[in-house]
RNA sequence: GGCCCGUUCGUCUAGUGGUUAGGACGCUGGCCUCUCAAGCCGGCAACACGGGUUCAAAUCCCGUACGGGUCACCA
């Protein structure tokens, strides 16, 4: 049998470091199996999914330097590669599952299931919830739908007995039937749930082991239910530990960069980043720390992976970059990867309008955009101070973390879409668009004054732009906890209240 | 809160019954040196706790604590 193993993102944002460490192991196990290792799309979320997300991704994965034998880019046997495309085998799927009794109807609206969801944690049960469809017979299911009331097809489990798992690095896992929920596999929209499309694919795309972040354990019951149900055989189950924040929390972009995009904004090798993934719950039989992904293949043992959740350390992550960029290339292949980076013609064209109007000589552009080269930069509170019309470093810190949040919520990231998004911000904060941009300025280019603005954070990107405002928030005082609460209850007020008087304002005549 | 998973220096890890518990990042002292890095040499620093099992436990078992995940018509 050969060994199939796959990594299959939500294309829902950008592409996710998490993504690619995940990635990495599933490909190294299937290579070195001497098997294929294949990317699928889950984009069953319709209203979430976008192809853009999609395309950054495989770039991102591309970049880091993975590649999959087959993908909705490159094709191959078990096709399509996106799930979107397949919703045929996810309805034939329900209909067998909802044939053999597996699977039930269920007409709950989505305003009873809150209340039931209110009623049964009111409750305190100790037990998953239970559909009151769960019993409702074949006839009685079918008048309904002739009816035309709305369903969702939810999986039937057990509810008494264990449920016996096994996963490769963990051992025999129990969890007892009635923790395991009556899961959705087919939503009212039509779309499959990741856990009807994650088995029903992994079957027919012939996967033999599952490589996939712990958050699945507790959904494993189901999988093994449906794999029953169908009479398939199941992959064999490898949770591998997630990737932490310092403070140990699932790694998060609200607490630590996350995107890959922000990895190569800031200059790291992909190589490097590639090979600090592989050094997340893993090392090298003899503890060496640099390694290419070649030589990670040739020496990699799925069952020497630690089960610690393993903290994203961005200092180990520099000095391992700085080794690569020290030992690993030639000059030459460095001076390509620096033109690479961000010394080349499209970078520059993007930059260069905005400094030919200030500089009178190619000197002057080093002071004017040197700022565009920067990671996050060096800041003093005393930058931040004093601008005009702002009160005190708490207002700074309040403009800079309203507009982070809102600037987060942006699927766009152009210069109209920014202007427009950072003037609806100062009439949220009754500020002068002048007075709130002032901090800006400070934040990404270190100085009181710079390029126009909005053009500037576009060609920054979104992630280096948020790196550097938090950064300045934290120059003056990292937001507490309590802080982050209070700001977000005052955040929400105040836009709601400028929506108020928007609708207010544009009224019935 | 229920259930599940986890726990070796601050961080990444080695270690699978007998080790002075090793390496790496970071921090720190020194050497080198036109400065700063880099490099080299040294230092600080960990088996969460409590019970067992055993001649012997970081390693096996049980509890406790702590951390994490999950309880969506998101994946």
């Amino acid at each position: 049998m050969t060994v199939r193993t796959r990594v299959a993102p939500s294309p829902t944002g950008d592409p996710h470091v998490g993504t690619a460490y995940v990635a990495l192991f599933n490909y190294c196990f299937a290579k070195q199996h001497g098997g294929e290792f294949i990317l699928r799309i889950e984009d069953t979320d319709q209203t979430r999914s976008s192809s853009e997300s999609e395309q950054m991704i495989l770039d991102a994965l591309r970049w880091v330097g993975i590649t999959w034998d087959e993908g909705p880019d490159v094709g191959g046997a078990h096709g399509p590669y996106r799930q979107s495309e397949r919703a045929a085998l996810y309805q034939e799927a329900a209909q067998t599952l909802l044939d053999g009794g597996h699977a039930f109807r269920c007409f709950l609206t989505s305003d009873e299931l809150t209340a039931l969801r209110a009623e049964h944690q009111q409750a305190g049960a100790t037990h998953s919830m239970v559909s009151p469809y769960t019993d409702l017979s074949r006839a009685e299911s079918d008048a309904l739908v002739a009816e035309g009331r709305p369903f969702v097809i939810r999986l039937r489990t057990p509810r008494e007995g264990t449920c016996v798992l096994q996963d490769r690095l963990r051992g025999t896992i129990e969890v007892a039937w009635d923790q395991v929920d009556q899961q959705v596999l087919l939503k009212s929209d039509g779309f499959p749930t990741y856990h009807l499309a994650n088995v029903v694919d992994d079957h027919h795309m012939g996967i033999t082991h599952v490589l996939r972040g712990e958050e699945w354990i507790s959904s494993a019951p189901k999988h093994q239910l449906l794999y029953a149900a169908f009479g398939w055989d199941m992959p064999q189950l490898v949770h591998l530990p997630l990737l932490r924040n310092p403070d140990k929390s699932k790694l998060s972009k609200r607490k630590n960069p996350t995107s890959i995009l922000y990895y190569e904004r800031m200059g790291y090798l992909p190589e490097a980043l590639l090979n600090y993934l592989g050094r997340m719950a893993w090392s090298m039989p003899d503890e060496r720390e640099q390694f290419s992904l070649d030589e990670m293949l040739a020496h990699f043992d799925v069952d020497r992976i630690s089960l610690g959740g393993p903290v994203f350390d961005v200092a180990k992550l520099d000095w391992l970059n700085g080794v690569w960029l020290r030992e690993a290339l030639t000059e030459a292949e460095y001076a390509d990867r620096v033109a690479q980076w961000a010394l080349n013609r499209d970078y520059l064209s993007q930059i260069i309008p905005l400094v030919r109007p200030r500089a009178n000589k190619f000197s002057d552009l080093a002071p004017l955009a040197g700022f565009f080269l920067h990671g996050v930069m060096d800041l003093s509170p005393a930058d931040l101070q004093g601008l005009k019309g702002v009160a005190d470093d708490d207002e700074v810190r309040r403009i800079l973390t309203w507009c982070l949040w809102r600037l987060d919520e942006l699927r766009a990231w152009d210069p109209d879409v920014i202007q427009a998004t950072l003037r609806e911000m100062a009439e949220v904060m009754g500020l002068k668009l002048r007075v709130l941009l002032a901090p800006f300025f400070v934040a990404l280019s270190g100085q009181k004054s710079a390029t126009p603005l909005f053009q500037t954070m576009a060609i920054l990107g979104k992630d280096l732009v948020r790196a550097r405002l938090r950064h300045a928030v934290d120059v003056l005082k990292p937001l507490s906890g309590k802080e982050q609460g209070r700001w977000r209850k005052a955040f929400d007020e105040a836009r709601a209240e400028h929506a108020a008087s928007l609708a207010a304002a544009a009224g019935p005549a």
